[in-house]
DNA sequence: CGCGTATTTGAATGAGGTCAAACTGAGTGG
DNA sequence: CCACTCAGTTTGACCTCATTCAAATACGCG
């Protein structure tokens, strides 16, 4: 569960009884192949699961064969909380590389989350920034140009691999995504896609022997106007008494 | 507190215990002029909102003018539950029209919701069916024409309104919102809509003598290929033992 | 009335899409 | 080692949906 530990610790500590807990629950550990689908559209939602390693995405696909890829989920993603309310499922998940997966009983999963309060924190920050990453891709696809959405989404990406626990190396870090996975998310078709990252390997921003790599960092920030405040990677600590003021407190303290 | 209620009903009961403690809960009233900002971007959130009466948008806006709305917020609409971990606002919330808001202290607030498990889980249902809103503009905004986006808008928020407990006349229900608004929430410009607009009204889907009325609901589904689902309208009964099967019981349960 | 805001319409432009063909590179199998 | 395939990428030519700029019109409202 490393991968996932990485993950929530970059915001707020999970103390090691959490820890343990959520190791001891019960669990189920899979191997999957690039391009399978984990979850789809439809379909009932009954587990929590914790990409341990790999990347995969959530899309949206239409009768007519359009296509929209909604998000990434990188190596310490929870989806899918909503599995909670029981509900079924507004898109699919599909691997893009071969993954590790954890599959954990909703339930399960909960009561050993909701061992503390920061731990469960962490949560909720995950939570809040999946959803921050969400409002920032309506932005991208709604009000960016061809080159600052491609700019904008490998800088994201580049982000949340370091949060991930990333890989050595950077500003070389790779991604491992093709033009119509890239057109895909950012609403473009993959013939323009293509054009337009040539012109940004002209401008000597990235660099693409066989796969796409990041060269000037500063200079795709500015491409792109990045500005990652909303990855949430400030440190906020917990209001006070947040929980604890509830008379029937609602979560339960691990002596 | 009636609207807010109503939504949460909506899904799942809400017990008598709940209500009256939601009630009774610390909080103030505010009514609030059309064009306010109620949240700016940056600001540290410290207090949950309940929008009682009126419109509302949240939005991000770039730096050299472009903007995106990213939701629109109608009556019974709770923002944000990011509050709980003392985040910062990564967009601006801003009125429409004039508006009646609660605003809670997010301790108390989260203190009362947490009441009983069906209470707690209608929250988290606003939670997950806005999380589908978000990620439905995504698909709206990412892959579809300028009048399925429109129609599709449209659609969006005569169901919403509906959920909201809607106000008598259902498909004559109008919408408070400009030209520009919709320009700004679809990612065009506001001369395209008001092109597309008029098609529209030609076509006999929608008439907009002073304010904009749906006139043919299932004219206008069929042209913006509209699916409810991601609303998620289903009744989804909470899986059993989801937070009782936790020996450290998190959520009390009303006898 | 007269001012400010929203809407409509026209004409010119442009960003990105579509279609189609060529090219690259990693297997795979003979 | 070479031929073949298959998936992904690149490039060119043409087209179209939507933008921009600008001017005209409509609509409250003090």
């Amino acid at each position: 569960m490393d991968a996932f530990f990485r993950r929530l610790s970059h915001y707020a500590h999970v103390t090691p009884t959490a820890r343990s807990r959520l190791s001891r629950a019960h669990r189920i550990n899979k191997s999957v192949k690039p391009r399978e689908t984990l979850i789809a559209q439809g379909e009932q939602l009954k587990r929590v699961f914790i990409l341990e390693s790999g990347w995969a995405i959530r899309k949206r696909d239409m009768e007519d064969g359009r296509r929209q890829i909604l998000n990434f989920l990188l190596p310490g993603d929870i989806f899918d909380l909503q599995a909670l309310i029981n509900s079924k499922a507004d898109h699919s998940v599909e691997t893009l590389t071969a993954c590790e997966l954890l599959s954990f009983d909703t339930a399960d999963f909960v009561a050993a989350a909701s061992t503390d309060m920061t731990t469960l924190s962490s949560l909720w920050w995950a939570t809040v920034q999946e959803e921050g990453i969400l409002r920032e891709q309506i932005v991208r696809v709604g009000r960016m140009s061809a080159i600052e959405r491609i700019a904008h989404l490998i800088l994201e990406l580049q982000r949340r691999l370091i949060i991930a626990g990333a890989p050595p190396g950077l500003a070389r870090s790779s991604l491992p995504i093709t033009r119509t996975q890239i057109a895909d998310a950012l609403g473009l078709s993959s013939v323009h896609v293509s054009r337009t990252i040539t012109v940004m390997r002209r401008m000597g921003l990235i660099a693409t022997d066989h796969v796409l790599e990041v060269l000037d960092t500063e200079s795709l920030v500015s491409v792109a106007g990045f500005d990652d405040h909303y990855l949430h990677l400030e440190a906020t600590p917990l209001p006070e008494g947040l929980f604890s003021a509830n008379p029937q407190q609602p979560m339960s303290v691990e002596a």
